[in-house]
DNA sequence: CTGCTATAGTTTGAATTGAAAGCATTTGAA
DNA sequence: TTCAAATGCTTTCAATTCAAACTATAGCAG
C-alpha cells in the first residue's frame, strides 16, 4: 500500500520506503513472537537473555544501549526474568550504583536450548531474500540505523528541547 | 554489532541482516516519536489518524489490517482518540456489528496540520540514502513483508498450534 | 573536606500491545 | 426456519514501553 500523501517526490519516495521498512520489521517481529511465546518468552526478554549469552554479564546501562531500550524498561524486563530465576542481579562492588546482570545456570541452559530454533526461524524467514540481497538489505539498514549516532538519542536519554542546539 | 552466534553461514548472515533491519526500524521510530509526543500523539494514534486521512473512514477491522495491530489494540487507541474528540465512532447500519471510525472536523484539521512536518522528518531521516538506495531498500523490505501473506498471520488472528496444518 | 554535577537504577504514571474470553450480530447450512 | 459457526468489537489481563521524577553513589572542582 503506497502512501496517498501528496507531497514532493522526495517525500513520497521516503514515505514509501519508511512504510515498507516498518512493515517488514513488524511482520517479522510478529512472526517470531508466537513461537517465543510458547517458550514463555517475550521479544524483550529474549533480547536480554541473548545479549547475556553472547556478550557475557553486563550492567543495565549496557543492556539499554545494546537493546535500544529505556532504563525503566530494562529494569522491568530484568525483574521479570529474575522472578523466573533465569538471570541474577549483583551489586558491583567497585561502583555500588551499578548492578551486573548475569545468566543463572538455569538461564544459561534455557537460552542455549531456545536460541538455535529462534535463529533457525529467522533464517527461514529471511530466505525469501538470496544471500546477496540479505547483505544489501543489511548494508542499507546499517546506513540508516547509524544516522542515529549523529542526530538521534537512545530512549530514556535526555532530549534537547532547543531548536538549534 | 554483528551477532556472536555460532551457527551455519546462512544463519549468521540472516541474523546479521535481521539485527540491522530491526535496529534501523526501531531507531527511526524512536526518532519520530519525540516530535510526535510534543503534539500529544503516540505512534499508534498517528497511524490511525493518517489512515483515516488518506484512505477515508473505515471500520476497526480494516484499521487492524492496515496497521498490523490486534483488534483489542485498535479499540483502545480509537478510545483514546475519541476521548480527545479527534475521531468519531458510528454503528454501521447495514452490519450492526461493525463500527465505522471517521475523523471529526477537528481531527481533520489537526492531522492536516501535523502530518506534513512528520513526513518531512521522515524524508530528512531517509536522506542518508540516495533515491536509488531508498527504492532498493523498499523493494527488499516489501519482499520480506510480503512473505507474511503466505505463512504468517496478523496479530489477534487465530494461530494454529498444529505442527503441520 | 564540601558541595555540585553526572551516572546507574528504580519508581511512577500513562499508553501501547497481544492473547484470550466474551458479547452481539450476521451468515450459511441443514 | 433454525441454529451453529463466523465475524466485528470489547473487555480483561499481563507485559512492554517511555518519559520524568526520584534515590543513591561516584567523581570532580575548589
Amino acid at each position: 500500500m503506497p502512501t496517498r500523501y501528496k507531497g514532493s517526490q522526495a517525500e513520497v519516495r521516503a514515505l514509501n520506503c519508511y512504510i515498507k521498512l516498518t512493515r517488514a520489521s513488524e511482520t517479522l517481529a510478529a512472526k517470531l513472537r508466537v513461537p517465543l511465546a510458547r517458550e514463555g518468552l517475550t521479544t524483550g526478554q529474549l533480547g536480554v537473555l541473548e545479549a547475556l549469552l553472547h556478550l557475557g554479564p553486563m550492567n543495565e546501562r549496557e543492556l539499554c544501549r545494546k537493546l535500544l531500550r529505556s532504563g525503566g524498561n530494562i529494569t522491568v524486563v530484568v525483574d521479570n526474568l529474575e522472578r523466573r530465576g533465569l538471570v541474577q542481579r549483583a551489586r558491583n562492588l567497585k561502583d555500588r550504583r551499578s548492578v551486573t546482570v548475569a545468566l543463572t545456570p538455569e538461564g544459561l541452559r534455557f537460552i542455549r536450548g531456545v536460541f538455535p530454533s529462534h535463529a533457525a526461524r529467522i533464517s527461514v524467514a529471511l530466505s525469501v531474500l538470496n544471500p546477496e540481497e540479505q547483505r544489501e538489505l543489511g548494508r542499507l539498514c546499517r546506513k540508516l540505523g547509524r544516522s542515529k549516532a549523529e542526530q538521534g538519542s537512545a530512549p530514556g536519554e535526555p532530549v534537547s528541547t532547543l531548536k538549534n542546539p
